[in-house]
DNA sequence: ATTATCTATAGATCTATAGATAATGC
DNA sequence: ATTATCTATAGATCTATAGATAATGC
């Protein structure tokens, strides 16, 4: 039944990464111990040898989603033909990332259930916003670092606001009204900051 | 044991209220029905003679606290001295509110949790939702009303984006950083979008 | 007689722990 | 010998139901 220390290292990894997945799809609640265990093939019992409580998974799965959600706005932004953060915007606002939370954005996947969170939750999510909001300052258009900064924070709070109302509709015209109207405007409001 | 029938009403909207600010405050899952009866001043036990299930209080519930909110909006906006929008708007995302979810707008305090809702609780999102934007076309400065309406999607978008984020943060200076720069960018934003 | 509420409980689920098992690694 | 994982379980909690109780309202 023991494995090695190499393939421990592993199901520890497989473990949060199946967490990360998991919470953004059900939430932090509805997801437990137990079914992340299964989905990575070992019994709940072994759990507490990787972690000391659920909340130490919870913010280590935190972290991990919104770093590699930042990896992924990267390559996106350096894949754009045009004009960067146009095209972070579209993608972010698309049915596809509305349709999959598990694999996007943490704060729009369980943005309003962090604030009940404990607070080492918390810290790891401030540390993942943090360097959310540095990656949109850099590809921000502004003039100056300040500006930028203003403009990464408008549009971080337009696009996470505008996918987890959309979300929340039952009618998917009003759905798609949203997603569209929030993708169109973000850019000439960013242009607009000051 | 037995009440009046005038007294049973009462009771139900006791019920519905206290099941609006609690779900705000602690979230739809952690929230029982016990704690609702029991904030009334019943038992658990009575509470199936009023509704069928959990989830249809859950969705009377959502919709009550979204035309609270969107009446008490009406009264800030009235009380406004200048421009309507922009006095909305600083209330939205003071610290006032970002301290109390309980009492704000649902949107901000469960928004993540709507998309695994029955379609019931959906559905009745969805009209206080309707709602929410129909009142802030009518106070967004756009010529035309569909220019009003998609000032009304992005202003509600950024808002409910800016107090999620500012409530998962640890860190009281960013999350003031976030209040104050999305309160202060969205009038200018609103004013560029076409 | 009807029925709003209460008491008690069935059935399900979850976190965390304790001790057993069996494979690693000194 | 050490330890990663498994089995079993304690303790807690939650939704929903069933039958009892006692006050309303015909």
């Amino acid at each position: 039944m023991k494995v090695s220390k190499g393939t421990m290292a592993e199901h520890r990894e497989q473990i949060i990464t199946a967490a990360a997945r998991r919470f953004r799809e059900g939430g932090f609640d509805n997801v437990s111990v137990g079914d992340i265990m299964k989905e990575v093939g070992l019994t709940h019992g072994g759990f507490y040898g990787h972690f000391s409580s659920k909340d130490e998974l919870v913010a280590l799965a935190c972290l991990r989603a919104m770093t590699e959600t930042v990896a992924k706005w990267q390559k996106v932004s350096d894949d754009a033909p045009g004009d960067r953060l146009e095209a972070l915007v579209d993608f972010y606002l698309s049915l596809r990332h509305h349709d999959r939370p598990e694999a996007g954005c943490l704060v729009a996947a369980l943005g309003s259930e962090l604030s009940r969170q404990p607070s080492a939750v918390k810290e790891a999510v401030t540390v993942g916003q943090r360097k959310a909001i540095e990656f949109l300052s850099r590809i921000a258009p502004g003039k100056t670092k300040v500006l930028r900064r203003k403009q990464a924070i408008l549009a971080f709070a337009a696009m996470v606001g505008g996918m987890i109302m959309a979300r929340g509709t039952s009618e998917p015209q009003l759905r798609q009204e949203i997603l569209d109207t929030v993708a169109e405007s973000v850019p000439n409001s960013v242009r607009a900051t000051s």
